[in-house]
DNA sequence: AACCCAGAATGTCCAGGACAAAATGAGGGA
DNA sequence: TCCCTCATTTTGTCCTGGACATTCTGGGTT
C-alpha cells in the first residue's frame, strides 16, 4: 500500500517525489502510456529502454521525456511495428518514423481510400484552434447537408483517421483528440435522435458495447446510427461492459447480433482472448461482429467472429443477415 | 505472449480451455472484477481465497462462481469493508452482507438524505424491464417538468445511488446498470443542449474529465450541466484523459477549474496518487475539484484538492470562486 | 470522551525465470 | 519468380516468493 501521493498534511518534510513534477512511478507510466508494468520491466531488461531511475525505496521512477517517447512507441506498435526494432532506435529515429508514419498506418489499415467527398482540413484546423463551438456548428451543418449516413461514412470516419494520424505525427495533442471526440459524440447523438425509431420488435436486434479497458465509444455511436438507419433495433450498453455481462444482456434482450468496437488501446492478446472467450459463451445463433481501427482484427481473424472492415458494409451485412434469417432465424 | 483464445482454425484438436465457458484466466478475472493480478495472487496466498485451479501450463484458472463472489467482494470493499474479514467469510455470509449493504454504504456516503422529491421506483422498474424507450420517455418528461437543475440534483443523482445499491443487493445486473447509464446520458446531453450558451470568455472556465481507468462519464455530464447553468464556460475532454494531457489542456484552454469525476472503480491509491500528482503539476491558481461516489475522497482528503460532496453545492462554490476572483484572479 | 501508539493488515513493487504463441526469414519445390 | 514449410527469434504474460511503506485496528492512557 505504498502511497505515492507525495503530499503530507503540512509540515511533514522530505517525502519521496522531490521533483514529483518530473518523475513518474511505474503505475503512473502504465496509466499514461497504456503499457503494462510487466511489459515496462521486461523491455528495460531486454532492450535497455526505458532506463528509469530509482527512488529511495528501490522503486522505478521514469523521467517525463522517456514517458513521452514510450507514448510514441506505443502508437507505432499499434501501427504494426515491433518493439525490438523501435527500442533500439535513437529517439530521433523514432520521431522521424512517427512523422512519416502515415504510409505505414494506411498500408496496414487496408488502404481503402474513402470517397473523401469533403475536405477535412477545415475541421482539423478547428480542433487545433480549440474552437469547440465552431467545430460543433460545422459538424451540425455537415450533418444537415449530408444526411446521417454520409455524415458518418464520408465525414466522421475519415476525420477520425485523420485525427489519429495527426496525433501520431505530433500535429495534435491527445487532449485535442479528446475534445474532438467529445464534440463529435454530441453531434452523433443528435444524428441518432433524428433517425425515426423502428417499429417494435424490429430485427435484427443489435447489442452494442466495448470490452473493459476500451473507452472509445465514438465508433459505437457511428455503428448505432448505421444500424438504426437499416431499421435494426439497437441496445447500447455504452463502453466497457464486462464480458459475462455482455452475455447476460444478450440473453435478456434476445439479441441477434453483438457488435463490439476496438480502437487499438487494448492489447492484441486481450482483444483476441476476449473475442474467443465471448464467442464460446454466446449461443451459436448469435452473431458476433467486431470493428474499429484495431489492426489486430484484420491481421488475425478469430473464428466465428465477423470483422467489419468498412462502415459502409454494414447495410449489406444486415441484408445478408435478414436473408439468411428467412431460413433458420425464425424464432 | 500466451494467447488463451482457445480457438484454432478448424480441426486443431484439444487445446486449452476445454471448458472455456466455465473457467477464466487471471487476466480475464482482472477484467471482470477490476481486481489487479497482484491483488488476486496475494489474496490467494494470504486468505486462501480465491482458489483457482491450474491449466496444463501452470497458469491459474478461476471457476466462474468464484469470479461472481469476487465481484461482490469488490463492491463491498468499495463500501468500506476490509478484505481480511470478507474473504474469511462463507459465500452465504458475504451475500447476506451485500443484501443489507445499504446501511453501510449510505452511512459511509455521509447519509445526507436528498430531498427525494420524486419516487424512484418507477424508474428502477423500467430499468429492470429493459424498457429503454420507456425509460427515455419518462426521463425526458421529468426533465421538462423539473428543469435541468432539479432534474440533475433531485432525480438523476439519487437515481444513480439507487441503481448502484440495487446492483449491490443483487437486484440489478451490471448490464442493466450500463443500459440505464446510457439512456440517462442521452437525456443529459439533451438537457445540456437546452442550456443557453454563456457569452464568450465566461469565467470560470471549467475543464472536465476523468482519469484513465475511470469510464464513468455520467457524473461528468451532470456536473457540466450544473456549471453551464451557472454560466461557466465548460470544456469537456470526455473520460480517461492521461494526467499529463489534462495539464496541457488546462494550459491551452486557460482553465480556472479542473473538475474530475470518480466512481469508485479506481483503487484508492490510484485516485490519491493521481490527484496529488496532478495538483503538483497544475499551476497553483488553478483549482482542482474532485467529486463522485468514490468514498476515498471524503475519507482521506488531498491537500489542494477541493472535494465536491454534493452536486447542489456547485452553485455556491462557483459563487465563491467568482467573489474570490475579484481580488486575485483578474487575468 | 479524546488521544496515542504498537502491531496487524494490505496493496504494490521487485527480481528473475519460464514458456506458448506470433513473427521472421531461410530454404526448397512448383 | 513466387509460394509454401519449418526452424529460429521475438514478445508479452504469467509465475514464485519476498519486501516494505502506509493505513487501519484495538487497547491502554490521560
Amino acid at each position: 500500500m505504498r502511497d505515492l501521493t507525495g503530499s503530507q498534511p503540512a509540515e511533514a518534510g522530505e517525502t519521496r517525489h522531490t521533483d514529483a513534477v518530473r518523475l513518474l512511478s511505474i503505475a503512473a507510466v502504465e496509466r499514461e502510456t497504456g503499457l503494462s508494468k510487466d511489459t515496462l520491466r521486461v523491455w528495460e531488461r531486454r532492450y535497455g529502454f526505458p532506463t528509469p531511475g530509482r527512488d529511495p525505496f528501490g522503486d522505478r521512477v521514469y523521467p517525463i521525456d522517456q514517458v513521452e517517447r514510450l507514448r510514441v512507441v506505443k502508437r507505432l506498435l499499434d501501427a504494426g511495428w515491433r518493439p525490438g526494432r523501435l527500442l533500439k532506435m535513437s529517439p530521433q529515429e523514432v520521431e522521424a518514423l512517427a512523422d512519416r508514419g502515415q504510409a505505414t498506418a494506411a498500408a496496414l489499415a487496408g488502404g481503402s481510400s474513402a470517397p473523401q467527398s469533403e475536405p477535412l482540413d477545415p475541421f482539423l484546423d478547428l480542433v487545433r484552434a480549440h474552437d469547440a463551438a465552431g467545430l460543433h456548428r460545422e459538424l451540425g451543418r455537415m450533418l444537415s447537408r449530408l444526411g446521417a449516413f454520409r455524415f458518418v461514412t464520408d465525414l466522421v470516419a475519415p476525420l477520425n483517421v485523420a485525427v489519429g494520424e495527426a496525433w501520431m505525427r505530433g500535429r495534435l495533442e491527445i487532449f485535442e483528440e479528446h475534445a474532438y471526440t467529445e464534440e463529435v459524440q454530441v453531434v452523433m447523438r443528435q444524428a441518432i435522435a433524428q433517425i425515426p425509431v423502428p417499429q417494435t420488435a424490429a430485427r435484427p436486434t443489435v447489442l452494442l458495447s466495448t470490452f473493459p479497458g476500451e473507452p472509445h465509444g465514438l465508433a459505437l455511436l457511428m455503428v448505432e446510427a448505421l444500424f438504426r438507419l437499416e431499421g435494426c433495433a439497437c441496445v447500447s450498453l455504452g463502453v466497457q461492459t464486462p464480458l459475462l455481462d455482455i452475455v447476460r444482456a444478450c440473453q435478456a434482450h434476445q439479441a441477434d447480433i453483438v457488435a463490439l468496437g476496438f480502437s487499438g488501446i487494448l492489447g492484441a492478446q486481450q482483444v483476441l482472448e476476449g473475442l474467443g472467450d465471448l464467442r464460446a459463451r454466446l449461443p451459436a445463433a448469435v452473431e458476433l461482429w467486431a470493428g474499429g481501427s484495431a489492426s489486430v482484427l484484420s491481421r488475425r481473424p478469430v473464428p466465428g467472429v465477423h470483422v467489419v472492415q468498412d462502415l459502409r458494409s454494414i447495410a449489406g451485412e444486415v441484408r445478408r443477415w435478414r436473408e439468411a434469417g428467412e431460413s433458420d432465424q425464425l424464432a
